[in-house]
DNA sequence: AAAGCGGACAACCGCGCGCCG
DNA sequence: ACGGCGCGCGGTTGTCCGCTT
């Protein structure tokens, strides 16, 4: 026995808007509130086809007048990138601190551009650590025989992103070199295929050598996102050309970003995983119910009585300033902190 | 010029929760 | 205490549109 449907699905039309059902929608709301969103489409003179969930939706993601249609702003997009370090996929909640967007928005920003933005310098869009970090967690369960089996599989998963920055990162260089002041040189010195057995190679070997070496794992301490220290250590004294984006964002944290658009202002940081000593076990899992100082639970960002527990974690981003936060529970969860 | 492809965004779906009778 | 209803949320799918081949 499956749910009540919210509406008669043949009796109601379906798919994009029209800006006549736009108009008759935002004049009803207009003149009589959002309240029983079931009722909406009955109303006499609306003569809208629609389900009340289909016109919730239209307006909360659309309609709304308070809302911004605008791409979103470096700033906007640090604030989730924090945020979900945090929360995880509770995008009301991040939707909450950004005036004029809604869930939706920020579900479909992150989806279609942040999680690539960040596995592109080398950060995991879910843990927010470097793909290395984990690398060398998952290293420390495992027996000798078995990590050098880990540092083939990862080069397989992350080998396409690791040559696009890789060969980036080196034919800047070379250019450099060889026209010092110009940068319009679009001459590769040498071939392609070179180039990358060249650094596969050097990638599987210093990829081993990170995670085979105990002192160098962040065991049991919080990941310290702009000391690099660790593996990024290690593949910089191992390997003269290895850049340490992989291990870390460190050096490709504003500039990579700047490529795609970032410019040289942008607030893209190094520490755009910063202070996320999350690992993923800590984060707030999405569907878990969230407790306040009293243990009362809570869910979601209207039902928040107290975000303090969010934060009073060691997962805790207080590089945010207090006056990003517009919610004014988190701002004073926030102020709490300091 | 047209087909294919991928990105961006809008919309839908199903589930869980709170409220109320 | 229980069940129905309405709503919010997060995941998924559909559609449009621009770019590439």
């Amino acid at each position: 026995m499956g749910r009540i449907p919210c509406c008669e699905k043949d009796n109601v039309k379906r798919g994009q808007w029209t800006p006549e059902e736009d108009n008759k929608l935002s004049s009803y709301i207009a003149q009589h509130g959002t309240r029983n969103w079931r009722l909406i489409p009955k109303n006499a003179g609306l003569c809208l086809q629609r389900c009340g969930k289909s016109c919730r939706l239209r307006w909360t993601n659309y309609l709304r007048p308070d809302l911004k249609h605008g791409q979103f702003s470096d700033a906007e997009e640090q604030t989730i990138v924090k945020l979900h370090s945090v929360v995880g996929n509770r995008w009301s909640l991040i939707a909450a601190q950004l005036p004029g967007r809604t869930d939706n928005d920020v579900k479909n920003h992150w989806n279609t551009k942040l999680k690539k933005k960040l596995s592109g310098m080398g950060i995991d869009p879910v843990t927010h650590k470097p793909f290395s970090h984990l690398m060398a967690e998952i290293a420390t369960t495992l027996a000798p025989p078995q990590v050098a089996h880990l540092a083939e599989a990862a080069l397989g998963c992350f080998k396409d992103e690791m040559l696009h920055l890789l060969t980036k990162k080196r034919i800047d260089f070379q250019l450099q070199q060889s026209n010092p002041g110009q940068g319009n040189n679009t001459t590769v010195p040498y071939s392609k295929q070179d180039e990358k057995d060249d650094t596969v190679e050097k990638i599987k070997l210093n990829l081993s050598r990170a995670i085979q070496e105990p002192d160098m794992l962040p065991l049991n301490k919080p990941w310290e996102s702009t000391s690099t220290r660790a593996t990024s250590a290690n593949f910089e004294g191992g390997c003269g050309v290895f850049p340490t984006s992989v291990t870390g964002y460190h050096h490709y944290g504003p500039s990579s970003f700047a490529n795609e658009g970032g410019g040289s202002g942008s607030p893209w940081s190094q520490s755009m995983c910063t202070g996320s000593t999350c690992t993923a076990g800590e984060q707030v899992r999405s569907h878990e119910k969230l407790k306040d100082e009293n243990g009362e639970e809570f869910q979601g960002g209207k039902e928040i009585k107290n975000a303090t527990s969010i934060f009073n974690t060691d997962c805790v981003l207080w590089d945010i300033p207090s006056d990003d936060l517009i919610n004014p529970i988190y701002r004073e969860a926030f102020n709490n902190k300091e």
